[in-house]
DNA sequence: TTGAAAGCGATACCAG
DNA sequence: CTGGTATCGCTTTCAA
């Protein structure tokens, strides 16, 4: 059997109730007692029963986190911002990561709506809609980080229609006139048309017509990467390709290696995330960097500071990061 | 306010007591009545508050698991089997991310104690002693994932010695005669140590005599796999090098490139862990991959079972993966 | 400043 | 098979 509160006031001999007040906190009392009772807590090992605590304060201070199956590992980066910033403030995570079957996601998340959440948020996840109603049943506060959605869902993420002009404005000044877009294909994902547009729009800016089949690959995944100069054949028709990922920069690095295309000479790529992976790569990647620690700071004070209507978007910084794969090019 | 067991009782014209036996399927009850409630418990959008029946039950089925700030992606892995293997049996994950600073520390283990766990699980995790000390205050049960301990605290992971063997006899096989190991020489660690012996016993086994200064690399990191050609110089004084963790390889990997060593012509490169990110690399990075998928379901199920006495040490399989960076050489 | 007592929601025992 | 009731540990009025 654990310490109690109650083992602590027998033995300082007072009540359950000032030793409450002392350990939270709140309300009044004597220095000295408390002084006394910290000492016994810490002597006894006590160890408060936040169970216990949280059916009596009826508002939990958990916030759920649901982390897709297939994570990129900019997940981590993000829950690291969060659960710096949650310590901080006293809050709790509970991390759960997501299978792929849909029938086991509603279970999951139902699992984990038996907790009283005070918040739950979606890292960069897409949910089936069967999960999505599940989540929507349950009086809590909804968050997609890193993941614009389209049905009124509070966002904190890059501006990725903006990141797309960042993008080709660069390579438009590095001499780029034919750039290809890979993994962003999927018509249903928000934050893929999001970025479609942009480059389409981008380019346009530049007086560029765009070219329907240089916008190629649904996954944002290695294998697109992979697969992609095969797909395009060599002489590429373009010069310079955009990753939707940093993962799928790499597979787009070693097709291009597989298929004897030097990068970047005869090929520049840039990619979108800028993650510790492009530093792993020869030559390194450019990329677009998200900030991916201050999304999840920012997504626990959003709702610690209870700033959440139902439509806000934050946007969080990006910055681009030149690494060896662009170059400059005359024409 | 949420719903609660006591909003369906009154809505199904019975009590408490019958609800709570039928949603947690002890007990007996009729089968109509539950039909009913089950329904009822639907429609009206019920989940069980879990605080409460941990706080009822005593007994939490709560596991905590400690996972270090610089993790490695295999991380991820272990988390992703113990998950599976958690919801299947009905436990719940607490996953917390340990900073670097030790105060902070202590204080995120002592509010993660304040969930009477079932058990913590550390993975990967080589903890201060002053961290440590905490955790064995509470009476809760502990387990090191990956990491074998010197203290009595029971493991799961691979069997670093014999792991060295592994490679070390597959290298042999190919012809090398002079290995070298990176970033194992941190005399303070357990596994570190265990990867040294076994590296030196296995060398011995084949007659070839130890050299001291071919072990290297305190700091299993990227880093140092990056800085492993200009510490030897070239030529190097080995025709193959193991790292002790696949980003120690791909540091390798690239200190080689900038240096004008050919991977695997000059150089044979063989990892500890096989993850993904073997698979990334130009040459693919031939590795020895630890089950950590199954490192995380034991776990679990360990746990579950009861089957932790003091001592316990559970050994998951190891698998030696071909790549492309072990050449056969003739001598 | 402190204490007594009433919950919080679910469970389990014991009657019926 | 079902209902009443005590209980888990902590918080929070309300009095003293």
């Amino acid at each position: 059997m654990a310490i109690t509160i109650k083992d602590i006031a027998n033995r300082a001999g007072i009540s359950a109730a000032s030793v409450s007040r002392i350990l939270t906190n709140r309300g009044r009392f004597s220095a000295e007692t408390a002084q006394r009772v910290r000492q016994l807590a810490e002597e006894m090992g006590y160890y408060k029963n936040q169970s216990a605590a949280d059916l009596s304060q009826k508002a939990s201070r958990v916030i759920g986190v649901l982390v897709p199956a297939t994570h990129t590992n900019f997940a981590d980066e993000i829950i690291k911002g969060m659960q710096r910033q949650a310590f901080e403030l006293g809050y709790e995570l509970l991390i759960v990561f997501l299978e792929n079957d849909v029938q086991h996601q509603i279970k999951t998340v139902k699992s984990l709506l038996s907790r009283q959440l005070l918040a739950v948020m979606m890292l960069a996840v897409d949910l089936e809609t069967a999960v999505f109603d599940v989540l929507m049943t349950a009086d809590t506060h909804l968050l997609s980080i890193s993941n614009q959605l389209n049905n009124g869902i509070p966002s904190i993420s890059s501006d990725n229609y903006a990141m797309m002009h960042t993008i080709v404005d660069y390579l438009y000044d590095q001499g780029h006139r034919q750039i290809a877009l890979i993994g962003a294909a999927d018509p249903d994902s928000v934050v893929a048309t999001l970025r479609r547009q942009g480059f389409i729009d981008a380019l346009a800016k530049h007086g560029i017509r765009y070219d329907p089949t240089l916008i190629w690959g649904i996954e944002n995944a290695y294998q697109t990467g992979l697969e992609t100069i095969q797909n395009f054949g060599v002489p590429l028709p373009f010069t310079a390709v955009i990753g939707s990922a940093d993962i799928v920069g790499i597979g787009i690095l070693n097709g291009a290696k597989d298929a004897g295309v030097s990068v970047p000479n005869d090929l520049s790529i840039i990619t979108v995330d800028g993650t510790d992976l492009t530093q792993l790569t020869r030559p390194r990647l450019t990329a677009v960097q998200q900030n991916f620690t201050q999304m999840g700071e920012l997504a626990i004070t959003t709702i610690a500071n209870q700033a959440l209507s139902p439509h806000t978007i934050i946007f969080t910084d990006v910055v681009l990061k030149p690494g060896d794969t662009v170059a400059k090019i005359s024409r």
